[in-house]
DNA sequence: CGGTATCCACTGGGATACTG
DNA sequence: CAGTATCCCAGTGGATACCG
């Protein structure tokens, strides 16, 4: 807060100008919006990652990501499927066996993915000292 | 699924060899994961976005993504701010002023969330597509 | 094994009203 | 203008039970 002048308005850090944002600043049910919360979804986003590296059945998904119930996990892969970012594979044997595997265009979307976990891992030192420095001003009396 | 065969894993698209998910599918309560929920969220994504253009006032922002009630907006501005994505000024003027811009950190997370985006509105139609393929499958009886 | 179905608790988040 | 505080409903999502 050095010059606390309204009318300066220095650009920001980054301002490339072969994006512009209002574009897509759109209206609330507007597709972008909607296939943006689903990928950016909590369980998504994991299950994108491990997908990434192989194919891999329902049960190991559910082992792998720590936390997620059946029902969410169910959920998530039918979206990601109707999206057409995941595919899914059923195995007409007696113990049933299905496999879920990153379609082309998953695969596309999981670069982007893993650039957002990259940075949150270099990051996260950085945001834990972030945290800290905001929550010690918390209590400051003067 | 052409071959059928649970024993084949052909290596799926991409497989950089640079970094391993394995490493971060930890813990539920894992820093990663929290830092994850927050910066995927839906608001936190717009705000992100909308900030990457200039310093905006609270207002403006409020105007400029439709759809979000003031009390998610401020709880979505804290929490980045706690973060230390944005900057929180305040001018103490009488009809109080109060702008948000991008801190470094926040920059160099944009541009991983512009290219979320930017893989959105690109593939919204492909998208569209598969859901309607996927759709269309539901009710097929034969 | 890989689901679906049901129940239900929790909380995210909208609407509204008040404040500095 | 830029919040904070309160109320309260709806949808998210966990737990459990059952099915193909």
């Amino acid at each position: 807060m050095s010059t606390a002048n309204p009318a300066a308005d220095p650009p920001s850090c980054c301002d490339d100008a072969d994006y512009d944002v209002r574009q897509w600043d759109v209206r609330e049910g507007c597709e972008v919006r909607q296939i943006l919360d689903r990928i950016a979804d909590k369980w998504s986003l994991l299950v994108i990652s491990l997908l990434e590296r192989r194919k891999l059945r329902f049960t190991e998904l559910k082992t792998s990501i720590d936390g997620v119930s059946q029902r969410m996990l169910t959920t998530t892969l039918r979206q990601l499927e109707r999206d057409g970012i995941v595919k899914r594979t059923v195995y007409p044997v007696v113990p049933p066996r299905v496999e879920y595997e990153l379609t082309d265009l998953g695969c596309s979307l999981h670069k982007t993915i893993r650039a957002l976990v990259v940075w949150t891992e270099k990051n996260q030192a950085a945001i834990a000292a972030a945290r800290r420095r905001y929550d010690a001003l918390e209590g400051t009396p003067d």
